[in-house]
DNA sequence: ATTCGCCGTGTTTTT
DNA sequence: CACGGCGAAT
């Protein structure tokens, strides 16, 4: 099983003798501080393959990544690494290995830290007195019960104003996450809460209870119970005894929980290895702590550290630009990164009117970077926040260039389609509540009241739908109740819960399809949507599974569902920042680069939140590799009117120190400046078009 | 007692 | 578009 040394060593070649030192060490714990662009996915890879080589049986390998993708792409190279050491073992390994080879990757244990959580929770959940029929609350379903329990506990009826179920939602989550007493979440990131902090001691124990009496987990659950999993000790020994490895990707941004249950898999720190770069950690809010990586060599005693800091991605004039942004950062671990790719061109800072013309500058080099050679998927535009990229949305559209959006609000996350999901979540775990809410209240005459009654009918008779028959339903709902409880009944019967998913969607949206109708105006394109969810869930042949990948894993761009074709087609990349981690592509657009949208007005309000968004902005600019473009559009814009006198314009982010800027080539857009003018009178189009346009993408 | 519907307000990033 | 509040309709 292990191969000779030299095949080793010949693909070991390639790396440099830090990724090397990595990829080849032995049992200890290991950290790895990547900077950006250093070779991180290489060198996991590499190390991952290593293991195999030298016997270790991939299925005893755990790989924690940070999304889906990264992990398929991450197995992906590992695959085609084991494949060339195949090639040069020559004939002696034989067929059989060949065969070994090629299904070895796919047997590591990779996905998110969720996603692994499911898994041995649905395994190992009864050790932790769980269901493993249990169903996953999104964060909107979180919110939705919470929603629920603070009007039973008629907490909105207090004195003062009560938070808003999402505010609620968000404390819980960080007093999780952080596992800090509530009154220090309160008084560090929710001051204006202080006053209610008994009242959310109250809604939160009922929220656990509720959970707990439901069957449903919602995404810190995953977590915590496999912290609590790893606490208990038999639970502990068994779930420690499948793994040899445990791997970590991006652990900049991982939190205090993730880091326990860590230390829960590998109590000595042997077998497992972490991989990171503090200056690249911007999930903050989300309770992840830069402190894992920083104090990992403590936490874990006689850990080795390994530095990358030689670049492969981006050219020298830009890598300097990005090292300036990130030297003006408080607090950070010195790096020093460099790239044997001196020649290229400087990264341009591009001074713009307005939007209108920063999505004619940008469609404008998108093409003729095309032109050049650079197909659309080696390009890719960034911005902050989801809705800034909407005006060039519409523009490619019209133009018909092809884009995949990444990030923002996801395609199950719509209200129709979380809408038909429900009937299946229901039928899945008759004991989900939010589902169950959701649906009843769809139902004309029936409200949030008679809804509850309902669902606790449901329950005093053993969860079995028929309950629902004897039932007088209100006159509004006359006809469409015995028609809601068949489909239910329906999609409980044995047969259903492994029959076509597709046919079931499709029972759903039989009967949905009035109901939406009559709830939106624009159903024409809502009741498209829910044709494609019905294709995607023909792919699956168990119900159980595909609820769990679609709260879990959705597809992460929109255009992901639209067709299969699509695949070998050429497409431009539209994403937000935070979508974009670990990638990278030859040209990179990073727009509305203005103070107020990086950092984020929503942002400023501690050093702590400004040092992260300029993280952030080190993120997007370190995607480049060969171009990098800073577009400024200089007119502000304020909920789509001029704020103020109309000659109010915005600064570039602050980011860009001076320092930063002298790396910069300056200029302005000037696409209009010179024959433009005439043109746009001739094309007719004007921003009462775009703005047509803008307003048919939401209805 | 409930449900329905209209209107004003706000809008980051994501497992 | 989503949410919450408030008054009208059932």
């Amino acid at each position: 099983m292990v191969d000779t040394p030299d095949a080793l060593d010949a693909v070991l070649e390639r790396l440099n003798p830090e990724q090397r030192r990595a990829a080849v060490h032995g049992d200890g714990p290991l950290l790895i501080i990547a900077g950006a662009g250093t070779g991180k996915t290489t060198t996991l890879a590499h190390r991952v393959a290593c293991l195999i080589a030298r016997g270790v049986a991939p299925e005893r390998i755990l790989l924690l990544t940070f999304t889906r993708r990264a992990s398929a792409e991450m197995l992906r190279r590992v695959d085609g690494i084991l494949r060339e050491l195949e090639h040069h073992a020559g004939n002696e390994a034989g067929t059989t290995a060949v065969a070994t080879r090629s299904a070895a990757a796919r047997k590591v244990w990779g996905g998110t830290f969720h996603a692994i959580a499911t898994r041995l929770l649905r395994r190992h959940g009864k050790l932790a007195g769980l269901p493993p029929e249990f169903t996953i609350l999104d964060r909107s379903d979180s919110e939705d019960l919470m929603h629920v329990i603070r009007e039973e506990l008629e907490l909105s009826k207090s004195e003062s104003r009560f938070p808003l179920k999402g505010t609620c939602m968000s404390i819980y989550s960080r007093t999780v996450n952080t596992q800090w007493p509530l009154r220090k979440v309160l008084k560090e990131s929710f001051p204006w809460c202080e006053e209610h902090e008994d009242k959310l001691k109250q809604l939160f124990s009922a929220y656990v209870d509720r959970k707990d009496a439901h069957a449903v987990m919602d995404y810190d659950d995953l977590l915590l119970f496999w912290q609590a999993l790893m606490r208990h000790e038999e639970a502990a020994a068994q779930v420690r005894k499948k793994f040899d490895c445990v791997l970590v990707d991006e652990y900049q941004d991982t939190n205090v929980v993730q880091a326990n249950i860590l230390k829960g898999m590998c109590p000595d720190g042997q077998g497992l290895t972490v991989v990171g770069d503090d200056a690249q950690s911007i999930y903050s809010f989300r309770a992840a702590t830069v402190r894992n990586i920083l104090d990992f060599p403590e936490q874990h005693p006689g850990t080795s550290v390994v530095k990358l800091e030689q670049n492969y991605r981006s050219t020298e004039p830009i890598l300097e630009a990005t090292n300036r942004v990130i030297a003006a950062a408080k607090e950070r671990h010195e790096k020093d990164l460099w790239s044997e790719r001196s020649q290229g061109e400087p990264p341009r800072l591009v001074f713009c009117e307005d939007e209108e013309e920063q999505t004619d500058f940008l469609i404008d080099r998108i093409l003729a970077h095309r032109e050049d050679g650079l197909s659309l998927t080696r390009q890719a535009v960034l911005f902050r926040a989801s809705h800034h990229s909407i005006a060039l949305e519409v523009e490619l559209s019209r133009r018909n260039i092809p884009f995949h959006k990444f990030g923002g609000l996801k395609f199950v996350e719509t209200a129709h389609v979380k809408d038909t999901l429900a009937f299946l979540r229901l039928a899945e775990n008759p004991r989900d509540i939010v589902s169950g809410h959701r649906m009843l209240v769809l139902i004309p005459g029936i409200g949030q009241r008679r809804a509850r009654q309902l669902m606790e009918t449901l329950a005093e008779k053993r969860f079995d739908f028929r309950a629902w028959k004897e039932v007088n339903p209100p006159k509004a709902a006359k006809t469409d109740w015995p028609l809601f409880v068949a489909l239910m009944i329906g999609l409980t019967q044995p047969e259903s819960r492994r029959g076509n998913l597709g046919d079931q969607i499709g029972r759903v949206r039989r009967f949905y399809a009035p109901l939406l109708e009559r709830k939106y105006d624009n159903a024409r394109s809502r009741l498209k949507d829910l044709e494609q969810l019905e294709i995607v869930a023909g792919r699956f042949k168990d119900r159980s599974q595909f609820i769990t990948e679609m709260s879990l894993d959705p597809p992460s761009s929109t255009q992901d569902l639209a067709e299969d074709p699509h695949l070998d087609e050429d497409y431009l990349i539209l994403s937000t920042i935070h979508s974009a981690k670990g990638l990278e592509w030859d040209t990179v657009y990073v727009i509305h680069a203005a103070d107020g949208n990086i950092p984020s007005d929503m942002s400023t309000d501690s050093p702590e939140q400004i040092e992260e968004e300029r993280r952030l902005f080190y993120v997007a600019l370190t995607r480049a590799k060969d171009w990098l473009y800073v577009t400024v559009p200089q007119r502000y814009y304020f909920h789509g009117r001029y704020r103020g006198d109309a000659h109010s314009y915005a600064q570039p982010t602050r980011f860009l120190t001076k320092d930063a800027t002298a790396c910069f080539e300056q200029t302005t857009a000037g696409v209009r400046s010179e024959e433009d003018e005439g043109d746009d009178a001739a094309t007719g189009l004007d921003s009462s078009d775009i703005r047509q346009g803008i307003k048919d993408i939401w209805s």
